[in-house]
Order: structure tokens, then sequence, then C-alpha cells
DNA sequence: ATCCTCGATCAGTAAAATGCGCATTGGACC
DNA sequence: GGTCCAATGCGCATTTTACTGATCGAGGAT
């Protein structure tokens, strides 16, 4: 999991980098709010450590920025000792974890850790049709609260009429989303999945609309 | 979980205790020292909040007192705003957090959830899947009890699955987990670490989605 | 108009044929 | 020794084909 850093002072940064990639985490290290920003936008991170006093700005503000864009990647705050009000400020701002200057480096590790295992259990948006809930980001389907396993075709036309539920989607939208563009298939494929999906989702997960296409109820 | 709250002004102890409880806390309320520690030798408390000024005694003092004892439960502090010398003390003594009177009760609410959650973390960084007992910190994995020794590679694609335990992972979201930034791989180089995961943890450790990726089963 | 019949078109299912995706191995490279 | 790459063979998901069933509209009889 990719981490960026942003901490403006060097002697720290550098410390918090090495020992960083010696706990075998990849690294960025940016001391200027406007480098995280390119940065963040350039690269999936995956956690971000956030000191909250910089030269070009207030790291609370980049940190009511990411959250505002729905952003949900686990932040924790590196704050110094005396600046408590920023603490405060930053977990109610939607930070996960704050950690107080000057920290141990293992308990840095220790709490990247545990931010991720949290974030790891929170991020699973599920959503329910009927009976049916699916989780997208696992990709799970669970029919009355028994799991059903489905294959690669039979879960790529699940998502895509999940993914606008309640709408009708004809087959050709639905072809088209099975098929990484430019392979045409010549035959009643659709079909035959929504068939296989019925079988194992139950035989009014799917609605027919003769002549338009297919729906998920939402 | 149940709360003991040391407060010795009857309005600010009834008020809190009051919206606690109507929060689903179960809270005791006590205004004095010898009282609160009674109570937290007789009682299992999840976490204490406690007032710094109190008639027979200093709060700071039972704080201390508490963490000497390596007793490493929640303590949120409720301070005045002007005795800001108390906070520090408070912080530097141990206290996980503290809240300047007078404070919203729902924000109030919200600190004993943070922190909560915090200390529920501290407390079990090893879990479990299948037979198999995973410790992130220590990066150590046990396979029906005996410690396996893993390689770096292996030992990251293992995490990444444990991370989002139960969920299915594409290979190209392992690979990325794998090789940090710009190190792109063309092979079948997480094929290879599967095999070599499954051949050291068991043959059903990971299960393979065909054309979706893998999963570690919870 | 209403009802029925019939043919045509569209949808559902089963089962066989195909070919892709995966596991595994041994050897090259660092 | 760890990591990466290439080649092999196998099994299963996909795809196709072909058949059955469902639905609808046209048109004739009442």
């Amino acid at each position: 999991m990719r981490i960026l850093l942003i901490e403006d002072e060097p002697a720290l940064g550098d410390a918090v980098a090495t020992h960083l990639k010696r706990s075998n985490h990849a690294v960025d290290w940016v001391q200027r709010l406007d480098d995280a920003d390119a940065a963040l936008r350039a690269v999936d991170y995956g956690l971000v450590l956030l000191d909250l006093h910089l030269p070009d700005g207030r790291g609370l503000d980049l940190l009511r920025q990411l959250r505002k864009a729905d952003d949900k990647r686990p932040v924790i705050i590196l704050t110094a000792r005396d600046q408590i009000r920023d603490r405060i400020e930053g977990l109610n701002a939607g930070a996960d974890d704050y950690i107080v200057k000057p920290f141990d480096l293992d308990e840095l590790v220790a709490r990247i850790l545990a931010v991720q295992r949290r974030s790891a259990e929170k991020a699973s948006p599920t959503f329910r049709a009927g009976n049916l809930t699916i989780d997208q980001a696992a990709r799970k389907v669970w029919r009355d609260g028994d799991e059903v396993q489905l294959t690669a075709r039979e879960w790529a036309l699940l998502e895509c009429l999940a993914q606008r539920a309640g709408a009708t989607l004809s087959k050709a939208q639905l072809e088209e989303a099975l098929y990484a563009f430019g392979a045409e298939v010549e035959s009643n494929a659709v079909e035959v999945f929504v068939s296989r999906l019925r079988k194992k989702l139950g035989a009014d997960a799917i609605h027919t609309v003769r002549g338009l296409g297919y729906r998920l109820e939402r």
C-alpha cells in the first residue's frame, strides 16, 4: 500500500520516510501542500500522513477538501504536543487518527496498520435490491443472506444491472458492458447469462421488459 | 460498554449521565475520588470520564495511578477553559483525549466513540482466517499454530489479501499492491506467488475466483 | 366491438464444443 | 535464496447451437 507523507520538517520527514520504506511501505514524501495536491491527483495512495502546519497553507484545508470530495482514504495527522486544538479539529474534519510529535516510529507503523485495517473493514458500500445484497468492492452477492458464487461474466452482468438498478437496460447495452470493446458476439449470450443468474439468484431477481431489455428492481 | 463519570458539579454530572444513558451507555456517576477508586475496583469499566478538580484530591493522581498499574483503559478529561496546564499535564499523564467545559453533549458522545474505537484497535492486532493466524504488526503467520516463514513478496501478497479478507481481489489490484509504482511486471507473478503461498499455507488457504481474482476466506 | 386462432418473433433453457485462464514447473537472473 | 520469466497441460467458464416455451399482433368469425 502506497503512502503519501506531507511534512515540511526535513529531519522528521526523512526519518519517517526512511523508516516506513524499511517497513516495506512505498512512500512518497512531499513538503508543500500544492505538491501534495498534485501527488494525490496522480497516484492512488492508500493512506496519507499529514502535518497540519505547512509553509504554503493549512493541512486541515487539504483534509477538508478530500472529505468534501467524498474521498474516504485514511488520513493520520502529525501534530505537535501543544497544538491540541489542531488535533481535535482534525478529527472533526475527518481524520482517522492522530499521533503526537515527537513520536516513536514503530508506534507510527502500528497506527498505520490499525487505520488500514479499520478502513478496509468499513469500506464496503453494500447495497440491497429485493432479497439480494450486493458488495461491489468485494465482488460478492448474497441471496437471503447466503452467499452466491458467481462466475466472471455472471458478475459483470449483475454489476452492470446493479449500477443502474431500477432502469431498463437494452441487450445491446449489456453486451457492450460484458464484452470489452469490439469483441462482437453473435449469439444470445446475454439471454444465456440472464438465465444462469436467475437460476442462482431466483427467478424474480431480474425482470424482463419485453422488446426493451432487462431491469434489476431497486 | 460501561462508563465511569467522575465529576463533582451536580448540574453537569447529572446532565452528562442522563445524556449518555439516553445514548445507550451504561453510566455510573461518582462525585468523589475515593468513590471513583472503589468503583474502579468493583466494576469493569470500559472508559473513564475524569474531572480534574475534585473536593478530595487531584484527578490527575487517579489517572497516574491507573497508568502506573498498567491499566490502559481510555480516559477522557473534563476541564475548564482556563485550566490549560491541566490539559497538558493530563495528556502527559496518559489521558486519551480531553474536552473543554462547557461542552456539547453530542460532541462528548462522538469523542467517546472515537476513543473507544482507537483503544479497541490496540487490543487485538492479530486476526484469524481459517486455520491461519496473521499478525500484521509482527509480520508473522501461523498455520495450525506453527509459524510459517514467508519471503517479502509472499508476505506482501498475503497481507493484501488479509486486509480485505473475504473480498475478491483482481490480479491487477494485487499487482498494484505488490509493486510500488512504475515497476510493472509483465508476467504471471501474482499466480506464481499464489502458488507458493498455497504450498506453504495449504491449498485451500487462497480461493481462486476464475476470471475475477483471488480471495482469502474470513 | 369482443373473442379466438394462428403464425411470427422474441425469450428461456439445456447441452455440447471451444478456447481461454490458471497452476505448476524448471531454469535464468540478480 | 529470492524473484522473475517461459512453456506446458489441464479444467472449467464461456460460447455456440438448437430446441422449447412465451408473447404479441393480425385477421376472421361471431
